[in-house]
DNA sequence: CTATTTTAAGATAAAAGACTCTCAAAAAGG
DNA sequence: CCTTTTTGAGAGTCTTTTATCTTAAAATAG
């Protein structure tokens, strides 16, 4: 519920391409395949993180995605701020008015820990990271 | 993004009702103009925590909902329970393939601390707390 | 240059969530 | 009883998300 399914795809996916060298490039049809979804889908969520700067892709034969940067420097949040964008986590957790703005809202105490660690953790964990945990399951 | 708008509004409306006497009814109608929304969506809401035994509600004139419990004894938790239901914090963040059941995810190291976190506030906190941090703010 | 491979992009469809409207049913008051 | 108030429940609309299908565009190989 944190992550829409678009979102989980694209981690997914990122995670595969982390395992593999960054010069080749990986055909969509391929990690789709792999993923067991849509084509075309995952088509799209690439689509976004091109635009984001995530991927460089190429078209023709031998074409395909690879991360744009060594995977270690391609954090979760990166991948969740391209496909959710980066609001996604703004908001409190009743998104009650004038929570963050001027005063707290009444969740404000008990979220705002929880949120921080959150954010936190999205920030530094790493594409290579969670490829080497998924390699030696 | 966590939880619903249906979930939000609940939670939102219990507060209001955590404010008041256990004993008296509270028309839908004066929740949903003080929560500015509308009375035939809020009605639904009380409709899944009345199936969920949160509120108890009376129909006819001077009827209404109340809570069915003291503030202090209903949780955040049971509130996102009766509306979003009890998976919707179920799963991994990735809700990655095997995730819980044989073997652990490749988030999951990262992920499970903070899902406790987020559990035990959920059913730590009740109503009388929220609806006090909404009333001294 | 042509055929093939592969991503890009747009149009469309299906499903879920958010929200509205209408009518039924219950309760109370006169 | 009859009228009014108020929740209950169903049908229906709108929007967003998810997913599919089709066509275009680029790149490569021959």
């Amino acid at each position: 519920m944190l992550f829409s399914a678009s979102c989980k795809y694209g981690l997914r996916a990122s995670m595969l391409l982390a395992m593999r060298d960054t010069k080749t490039y990986v055909s969509i049809r391929e990690l789709s395949d792999e993923l067991n979804i849509s084509f075309h889908f995952l088509t799209k969520i690439f689509q976004k993180m091109n635009a984001a700067n995530l991927i460089d892709s190429k078209k023709g034969v031998n074409g395909g995605v690879k991360l744009a940067k060594p995977s270690h420097r391609v954090t979760f949040m990166d991948v969740v701020n391209a496909i959710d964008g980066s609001c996604s986590m703004d908001s409190c957790a009743l998104a009650l008015p004038g929570c963050g703005v001027k005063r707290s809202c009444p969740m404000h105490d008990q979220w705002s820990g929880i949120k921080e660690g959150m954010l936190e953790m999205m920030e530094k964990v790493t594409l290579a990271e969670l490829a080497k945990n998924s390699a030696n399951e």
